[in-house]
DNA sequence: TTGACAAGTGGAGCGTGCTCCACTTATAGT
DNA sequence: ACTATAAGTGGAGCACGCTCCACTTGTCAA
């Protein structure tokens, strides 16, 4: 790649990064953005083929940050294992309440969750969630226990919390406790 | 409501069913709808507010048709609290694949999930899998079950179940009897 | 039957996401 | 230093979903 590319590249992100945060992500169109960052609308969609992707990539840095934490966080605590696993779940929680915007976006786009399940870091995500599930939910086999990282994970897309906390009028703590009574068997 | 404008209510409802059957949910725009209704944009636009809640009042009819099955069958049948549940998932998992583009397009939608939620048809979904999950979940009170109809419903959305099919290659019959392990108690 | 007007219509036009391709430029071999 | 060319650029233009409002029409009281 060539070094100009790499730096409108990388200019690309911090500006869409600076844009979503300044306002709604619906409100940032893709010409803003190419504005903003001084080049060409056909070099943005090169770099980022939709603005879904391009709300993923963004969101990559903090997803990258959660799960960073997460594994630290599991390497140092000494509490019960039902204890950790509401701990991962409530920051999970707070994670995705700080980015809900960005998040709603990425799921609602077509294609764009396909990309992310492919992605190394959503892998990362389920065994992070693997490791506080193992432990609580009594002799099962792998594939089942990753089958229920991926249903935590799924049950808190944007729209299934949203239902949660404003149709059901559910609290953050509240939707928690209900995913650990279903989760913990041990 | 005027009566010619029932009518047009109809024929947008009925020509958008054939469309989105003829082709695929995408390849229809709303511009093709109106052409074979022969109607004008507006009035497409004043009856259904956008493609998404079209596809929505499309899809009604064949939830409504599901949740009557269901019922009916409940009715009728002799068979244990788990395979009741489990025929009841299986028939849902059906349904489903059979209508993925209608409701993969309405799940993607920003704002249409809302109405669905507050569909009365929805809340009625959600008491049928309540009917076959409660005796088979232990002593939980109700808000509790709700919830976990919800997740249920929530781990089969499209993007989840994709998902688990083709990068996690699970078959239908494995998925559900992955929930079955995760839900079954008593 | 006839007017008055609420109710309904239709399509020009807007802004969007995105594609396409004629053009420009960084780079590596001479 | 000088090309040759692969690599990269940018914006005109497309199709789309959707809004807006000048216009038409069904309805009903007189």
């Amino acid at each position: 790649m060539r070094k100009d590319a790499q730096q409108n590249r990388d200019k690309i992100l911090a500006t869409a990064a600076k844009l979503f945060h300044d306002q709604s992500v619906a409100a940032v169109s893709m010409k803003d953005i190419a504005a903003a960052a001084k080049i060409g609308i056909g070099t943005l969609y090169r770099n980022y083929p939709n603005k879904s992707e391009l709300c993923l990539a963004v969101s990559f840095n903090f997803i990258h940050q959660f799960v960073t934490d997460g594994q630290v966080y599991l390497s140092e605590t000494t509490v019960s294992p039902i204890e950790q696993f509401q701990h991962v779940l409530q920051r999970y929680l707070d994670f995705r309440e700080q980015r809900l915007q960005l998040l709603a976006f990425i799921e609602s786009g077509p294609t764009v969750m396909a990309t992310y399940y492919q992605s190394e870091l959503y892998q990362q995500l389920v065994v992070l969630f693997m490791q506080v599930l193992a432990p609580i939910s009594g002799e099962i086999e792998t594939g089942e226990l990753e089958f229920r990282a991926d249903m935590v994970i799924a049950m808190l897309k944007s729209n299934s919390y949203a239902y949660q906390r404003q149709q059901q009028g559910l609290s953050p703590q509240q939707i928690a406790e209900n995913i650990s009574n279903l989760m913990i068997r041990a």
